[in-house]
DNA sequence: CATGAATGAGAATTCATTCAT
DNA sequence: TATGAATGAATTCTCATTCAT
């Protein structure tokens, strides 16, 4: 009857809102997008699939949110290690190691997030929080040039094979063939590979 | 006597096949797996659909055809460079930037060819012309750690990471909005770039 | 507060079904399962083509509801008349009469019920519920045999010759160009007749 | 350049039409009319499929032929029988069993000759010589009738139940699930136990 | 006459989105 | 606001039949 929303109902919009985000996280962390439908999606939320559209304009919409907020997790990570004291090379060394070591432990979203097509509306959004991540590595750089631990001339190309490298080799395990299981150690040995490859990449000789 | 298989229906046999996988080729290459629907590739190849399944199984086999087709041709070229005379160094430098500057040309099918997700048959064929490519840069590593201008530990992690690199750098620039052209030129530049990075990563210091 | 399923809905729901059913029942009486695509089904039954897949797997399993039921129908009515007071050779001419009586009124599907093939889904389960008429005859045979009014040796294939001669005779009618059309009182004669002689074959001479 | 056919050539016409329905009567008879397709059939007789379509109107015309051919063969068995010396009881019996027995030997066959629905031109056909095979059971019945063997008031129903028992006896056991092998002891006591049953029913008591 | 490549009308099924309740 | 039943466009694959060679 009333028109103000009570705060209690704007709770459990925003509880609503992020169960069914967390329900399409799950799946496509699962399965990828593909396995993403909107019915599935609210049924594990639990709720119904018409009130997925009162949160969101379209199942576009939802896929966005679900790659950019994982995204910008990663992100979050990532700075706080440029934030961090380190020297130049160690922050990518470290940025690197640990992008890897947590893609492994969700390969598949990590898959999605990176490579996964999906309709072009989504498709662009990724590509923009994507830009991000390649944004922090070019920091390390241009700081690593700074201190003069690097000698980088084309930073953003520089940035880009970064990026390819540390999510490539996360994706690649991915065939469903092998399924290959990793353990914590030899995740942490193969992440600290990655990173030793990027490092070596671009620091001064 | 015989009417059986005149050469000149042979010949237009081998021109439908042809004009299929083409046309496949070119849907892929401009919109991706996603758009090659059978009765698409078959109008734009000038033939039935129904016609398709007289030259291909399914339309997975198809898209099974084009794909490593394309990455064989990829493959051919790398595995010329190992061939020649040049240093490892050399070599992977040239196929890197060679591998790169060919992509740029056709991004889409490139981007289609690596990640985008297709089923499980395509998947498991694609996987395994994939791996091919890392085994060539393997073997361009084998090689340079033999004549010492290498030292690398993990063969298979770094081809990873130098598969990773080239091939995102060419899938990166997709943005759809964007739809940057590279000129000549800079594609040159660009893939100069890429392998130096490559081989700045593995070489002795 | 809740919405969940109101018993108004429960009720659409159920006539929904049921229109499902009963537009694909009459479809194959009319022109036999090869008539019934899913189309015209939910044409017919006043539903979308889709919807049908929220009531039922797949076509097969619409198919084997309407059979089995229909199977199941004549099955109650054999059994009912097992039941009943009489003595074996009543029982068995009552089942046969009333069931050529009942299929006379719905020949084709009849036919389809008994013969038309189907894929292995509904045949098995097709299978199963036929093989329940025979056991009701086999009933039959074994009352008779124990109250001496049958001495019959291999109960199974009388009953096998009963249900043989029951529906082929029905069946037989359908001649396309033809369609006779029996009024009731022939209707009468005519199952009296097979009844007689299935009761002729297998009594104590 | 002749317009006279020559012998030779229609030899050899006669030689492909007869190979035609023989490559048709064989897939029947192991899979059924489903699995007749024209492809397949020109294929097994080794001609082309469009040669099918000098030889029958349609596909239907083939089927027609096919089954037609094969009930007609067990018509003349039947027939044989009627022309022989014995009794009118011995001849139901005889023709009944012969007919079981030589079913047994092709059930799929007898399937489709039978039941197996098919477009209703070869319906047509089909139902006019099923009643052939009918009116030879109803020729024995009048000699019985005559020789006082039997006291059959309505000739033409008795006849329907015979042929009904007969052929469901063999139809019967082609449920997949089940896929009874008959070895040639049961076979012939199977096939007397129905005519026992036939005779049983319509002898005079 | 003989070939078999080519056609294209179907038919089953899926799933984002809408909308009456 | 919340529900989930209902819609229907879209897509793959099959196979009788035709027709250029």
């Amino acid at each position: 009857m009333s028109y103000k929303r009570s705060s209690l109902m704007q709770e459990r919009m925003e509880q609503n809102r992020k169960a069914i985000l967390s329900s399409a996280r799950k799946i496509i962390s699962e399965g990828g997008v593909k396995d993403a439908q909107i019915q599935t999606i609210a049924e594990q939320a639990g709720v119904s699939s018409g009130l997925v559209y009162r949160y969101f304009e379209n199942k576009s919409q939802v896929l966005i949110e679900v790659l950019s907020e994982a995204i910008h997790t990663e992100l979050l990570v990532i700075d706080s290690i440029i934030e961090s004291d380190l020297s130049a090379k160690q922050k990518l060394h470290k940025a690197v190691a640990t992008f890897v070591k947590r893609a492994l432990n969700s390969p598949q979203l990590a898959y999605s997030l990176m490579f996964e097509p999906v309709d072009s509306t989504v498709e662009h959004e990724r590509f923009r929080v994507k830009q991000l991540i390649k944004q922090s590595i070019k920091k390390i750089f241009a700081d690593g040039n700074a201190s003069g631990e690097f000698v980088l001339d084309d930073l953003n190309t520089a940035a880009l094979c970064v990026v390819g490298a540390m999510t490539y080799v996360v994706v690649e395990p991915l065939d469903p063939a092998q399924n290959i299981k990793f353990d914590q150690q030899h995740k942490n040995y193969f992440s600290r590979q990655i990173a030793d490859f990027c490092v070596d990449a671009v620091q001064k000789k």
